[in-house]
RNA sequence: AAUAUAAUAAGCCG
């Protein structure tokens, strides 16, 4: 390991990327996936080497970017951390992957300790940090905080940009706050910045999803008067929109509008009006729509699939549903867990809980994790029948094999207690 | 060499 640090200084310092990410590549899978605090990692030994190559800060950067494109996201803030207490720092572009990494990986917590390292590091954070950590916060719905942040860059005298904006309008819109949301759409321009297709299209998402598509129509129309091209997205969630409040006729009408437009409904365009048929229980013409993007060359994904056969279980023809579940195979798309629990819940439903726990198993045969949803879906199948006794099984299965249940696990529990009238089981 | 923003699926009761 020391020599292979030795070898990563020259290859930096020699500008050999390549060479020095494999065999980044290579020590890091080597690694011990979880780090002991105490011990030696390769950051340290690249730190102690630099001392008798000349020091090359590029390699720190590579080190981490090599954690990061390998999933170990731990690990490189590890080696953030590490570099930090010998006084060394990555560059404000590794910087700035890094808290990407850890925002995907929902580490939060994280990303504000990086956050926070690097002013201490006076390391000047630039518009994607800001960015990046307004974003976090957003993610938590904590839009005070992600507001504060918006306020301390233009403290530092970091212009916030579009996608700063954005980013915030994005938050404020998932909280439900659209007048803030809206507010900020206007703070761009005042700003003499534009909107953009992102602003427009979050706006467009955030009504929809309060129910307020008419608004959203009409911030729609507002973004084709001042001259932005809607793209896919845009189209997609506004056919969501209506698809959500029952308007299935716009939603198609704007699907045509959008072919029109010289604009391709995508495979989540399709997702969106085969669910919404499916809704309205109309799983033929969904599966007409999963004929028509295939015809078009869209490779229906398992979302597609789970929506047609959902459809299907809806109308209590298990035959066609099963049979897309075979298709699915066929095509080498892999049901995902909420595939089977789509299954499972309409068998539940049609009190067939032989049948219901048949797929269960098969889902386990594939190495699919049965999640809450799914124990969930089974429990209050049981309860429904008045079998608080095989729910309970399932419960303690679930708690066995740490499934954390969760408030509509103890729901349905307490659902199926009271319905069999064991009201005194039912307060524990 | 590497960095930030928007859209789609499942469970309880109603």
């Amino acid at each position: 390991i020391h020599l292979c640090s030795i070898i990563l200084h020259i290859l930096s310092r020699a500008n050999m990327f390549k060479a020095a990410n494999g065999l980044l590549n290579r020590i890091i899978n080597a690694e011990p996936s979880s780090p002991s605090p105490t011990g030696v990692t390769v950051v340290d030994c690249l730190m102690d080497t630099s001392k008798e190559c000349e020091p090359s800060p590029m390699v720190f950067d590579l080190l981490i970017d090599a954690y990061v494109q390998n999933g170990k996201v731990m690990p490189a803030a590890d080696a953030f951390y590490r570099l930090k207490k010998r006084g060394l720092m990555p560059s404000l572009l590794c910087c700035n992957t890094l808290l990407k990494a850890l925002l995907r990986a929902n580490r939060i917590d994280m990303v504000v300790r990086v956050y926070e390292s690097m002013l201490e590091a006076k390391i000047m954070p630039d518009v994607y940090t800001f960015s990046t950590v307004i974003h976090a916060f957003s993610k938590q719905g904590k839009l005070e905080e992600a507001k504060r942040v918006l306020s301390e860059m233009e403290a530092r005298g970091c212009n916030p940009n579009v996608v700063t904006y954005n980013t915030l309008i994005h938050g404020y819109c998932k909280v439900g706050d659209l007048t803030e949301a809206i507010g900020l759409k206007e703070a761009i321009c005042e700003k003499g910045l534009v909107p953009d297709v992102f602003t427009y299209s979050a706006l467009v998402n955030g009504l929809c999803k309060v129910r307020r598509v008419t608004e959203a129509r009409e911030i729609f129309v507002e973004m084709l008067e001042v001259g932005l091209m809607p793209n896919e997205v845009t189209y997609t969630t506004l056919i969501d929109g209506y698809m959500k409040g029952g308007e299935i006729e716009e939603a198609f009408k704007l699907k045509d509008e959008m072919v029109v437009r010289g604009i391709q409904p995508n495979v989540f365009t399709f997702n969106t009006l085969i669910r919404g048929i499916c809704k309205v229980g109309k799983a033929q013409e969904a599966n007409m729509l999963l004929t028509e993007m295939k015809g078009m060359g869209l490779r229906p994904d398992r979302m597609t699939y789970t929506n047609v056969i959902e459809g299907y279980c809806k109308e209590g023809n298990m035959v066609e549903a099963f049979r897309l579940l075979d298709e699915m195979a066929k095509r080498n798309i892999a049901p995902s867990v909420v595939t089977y629990s789509v299954i499972i819940n309409w068998l539940c439903k049609a009190g067939d809980m032989e049948r219901a726990h048949e797929v269960f198993k098969k889902m386990v045969e594939r190495d699919l994790m049965p999640n809450s949803v799914v124990y969930t879906t089974l429990i209050s199948g049981h309860c429904r029948k008045g079998n608080t006794e095989d729910a309970f099984k399932l419960f303690d299965e679930m708690v066995r094999r740490k499934i954390v249940p969760d408030a509509f696990t103890y729901d349905s529990l307490i659902h199926g207690l009271c319905k069999a009238g064991k009201i005194q089981d039912a307060k524990k």
